[in-house]
DNA sequence: GTTTCTAATATTTTT
DNA sequence: TATTAGAAAC
């Protein structure tokens, strides 16, 4: 057997010595490009191969897609038939939740059949009970509300907990006031949203000692991946996992911390030393991805930052080009430099699948598609609304969840009217109230009333007969759902479109048990949000924001709009500690690129209807001029600064 | 009860 | 500028 030859073969001292330290606490200083990936799973590969049990070990990740890569990577390591399937969890931290909660959910006081709500529905949520408790929505933005209770559930401090912090100041007690309304919504509805997958797993495992304790004989070995991204309910689940037999793998890079405003605390990373005192400290800096001048600029700017682990990115790769600047009139004159430098790169032979166009927002993509419509160049925007998220997905999506979660009441609110079939918001109300007068079928509404009732009985005993698309097709049928889509705007097909690749999607599940099936897809439908289902990449631009493109890599890169209040963006400009994330934002950007970057400002640009005029981005004046080339028409643009 | 219009609002978002 | 949520009108 020469397995153990190529599960290390190829790899550098450093990354052995990470796969080879398998007992105990390890953090992974993982620089970008720095074979993260590759180490982690030719570690799992090594456990295994050494005789580690598969369901041994757990691997948490952040994105389903980081998932499968690691799974893919681990089977080809060892040979898909070396894992049973199912054994090893390769997952989300939220599929993992998942999966503890619905065996232990009527510990929690939920029903096993607990529905997820997206984002979407729990700010529905928030409206309503903040409707409830009589607070002026524009007093208090709901959006806002949301955030800081969601930034609460990712701190494990609950709406009591919170009452006693909250003081008598305004804000605070009427965040608490919501909080409190808002999780009795959730539970009435038998709902979690994703911030409670955290929560509530992490208060289980505190309170019931015997359930963390089957747990931690479970997992033996336990990865994290992007450990820099994990909020404090991750944090306090990995660490009680690991108590026990310590041995936690934790695999990093605090410069791209790029998700604080979502509650990721990069002092986590920081801070593993301290909570693991005999930690091994393996640091991954040889560089396999640019060369030596990206590298160098990219070093450059993040190290005008103050809290950080210091690491220097090295590479075997000569220096390569320097880094272009550009000066441009506006967006739409950046847009066209973007791609017109792209078709002659092309002409080189650039591959079109190997260059991305990065951006801070999403809105500025619009520029930039239209100048490539224009010169008839492929590309692919990654990001926008999420297949998902769509209204007639989320739907349908209701439907199912009103079928397999009776007490959903979200989503029996979004389907009892939709159709509209004649039931009002009042008697959605009554509805809810009424039981005793069930025959009281004199009125439209109560008629009304019945035939849905009929409907969703209808629904519920053909759903465990039929193969989910099928029935799924059956349920479209039966409420007229085409009809009411097609109402005569052009995007009608497109919706009608998106129903139909839903059904298509659904048809993946149809092996399993009808209920099975439904249950497994709506799980899948909340967790593994995809952009645009079988949409591959293809030889053609990629389009996305400087968040999109962590962990991906091209040949070259564009990062466009560095003036200051795009790139950094405007909301971080008053505050260090964002404007030291808008700064990781920058070097995650430039690390992307293998050979090229472009960097480009726009002297002018609309924004929100209006003109702006902001100065070049500080970030460009942070990279040493010897590493950039500045084409001669745009110097004296560029000196002003 | 449903449609149409107005007005507010506009980072990033792995799940 | 474009979207989208909530109010007024049908």
């Amino acid at each position: 057997m020469h397995a153990k030859d190529s599960i290390l073969g190829g790899l550098n001292e450093r990354q052995t010595e990470a796969v080879l330290a398998t007992d105990g606490p390890v953090l992974i200083l993982a620089g970008p490009g720095s074979g993260k990936t590759r180490t982690l799973t030719a570690r799992i590969a090594h456990l295994i191969q050494k005789g580690v049990l598969p369901e041994r070990i757990i691997a948490l990740t952040f994105t389903n897609k980081a998932a499968e890569e690691m799974r893919a990577r681990i089977k080809s390591l060892l040979g898909a038939e070396h894992i049973p399937y199912g054994a090893l969890f390769v997952g989300t931290f939220h599929a993992l939740c998942v999966r503890v909660l619905r065996q232990h959910a009527v510990a929690l006081g939920y029903s096993p059949h607990f529905s997820i709500f997206d984002d979407d529905d729990a700010l529905g949520l928030i409206k309503e009970g903040m409707k409830g408790e009589g607070i002026n929505t524009k007093q208090f933005p709901p959006g806002m509300i949301r955030n800081v209770i969601s930034g609460l559930k990712n701190e494990l401090i609950s709406p009591e907990r919170y009452a006693d912090e909250a003081g008598s100041d305004m804000f605070p007690k009427t965040v608490h006031r919501v909080y409190r309304a808002y999780a009795e919504r959730l539970k009435e509805s038998n709902g979690m949203d994703f911030d409670d997958l955290l929560m509530n797993v992490a208060v289980l495992f505190e309170r019931t000692q015997n359930v963390l304790s089957a747990y931690q004989e479970r997992f033996l070995y336990i990865h994290v991946d992007e450990y820099q991204d994990t909020n404090h309910a991750q944090y306090t689940i990995v660490r009680a996992l690991a108590q026990k037999h310590r041995n936690i793998a934790v695999v990093g890079d605090d410069a791209q911390a790029i998700y604080g405003f979502r509650g990721a605390d990069f002092r986590n990373i920081l801070n593993f030393e301290k909570d693991w005192p005999d930690a091994k400290i393996v640091v991954l800096d040889e560089n396999y991805r640019s060369t030596q001048t990206i590298l160098d600029a990219a070093r450059e700017v993040i190290s005008k930052n103050t809290f950080k682990k210091e690491k220097k990115l090295w590479t075997k790769q000569g220096k390569g080009e320097r880094l272009t600047l550009t000066a441009a009139e506006d967006e739409r004159g950046e847009a066209e430099y973007v791609a017109d430098s792209v078709r002659s790169l092309h002409k080189e032979g650039a591959k079109l699948r190997e260059v991305a166009v990065l951006y801070r927002t999403n809105a500025q993509s619009r520029a930039i598609e239209e100048a490539f419509l224009e010169r008839d160049l492929p590309y692919i925007i990654i990001g926008g609304i999420r297949f998902y998220e769509r209204k007639e997905i989320k739907d349908i999506i209701a439907y199912l969840r009103v079928l397999t979660n009776p007490q959903d009441l979200v989503s029996l609110k979004r389907i009892i009217n939709t159709p509209p079939r004649g039931i009002g918001k009042i008697s959605f109300l009554s509805y809810l109230s009424r039981d005793t007068k069930g025959d009281m079928r004199h009125t439209k509404k109560e008629a009304a009333l019945a035939a849905f009732e009929d409907l969703i009985s209808d629904l519920r005993s053909t759903l465990v007969r039929m193969q989910p698309s099928d029935f799924i097709k059956y349920l479209v049928k039966k409420t007229r759902y085409r009809e009411y889509l097609d109402d005569g705007t052009q995007n009608a097909d497109e919706r009608w479109e998106n129903v139909e690749e839903f059904v298509s999607l659904a048809a993946r599940y149809n092996d399993l048990s009808p209920e099975e099936g439904i249950k497994k897809l709506l799980e899948d439908a909340a967790l593994l949000m995809e952009n645009e289902p079988g949409e591959s990449a293809g030889e053609r631009v990629t389009l996305m924001t400087v968040h999109a493109a962590k962990g991906l890599e091209f040949s070259t890169v564009f990062i466009v709009g560095l003036e200051e209040g795009v790139f950094p963006h405007s909301k971080s400009l008053f505050s260090p500690k964002d404007l030291e994330e808008e700064r990781r934002l920058c070097y995650v950007g430039l690390t992307r690129a293998k050979k090229r970057v472009y960097l480009s400002f726009a002297l002018r640009r609309m924004r929100f209807g209006g003109i702006e005029v902001n100065p070049p981005s500080r970030f460009l004046s942070e990279i040493p001029e010897e590493l950039l080339h500045v084409p001669e028409r745009d110097l004296d643009e560029i000196t002003i600064d």
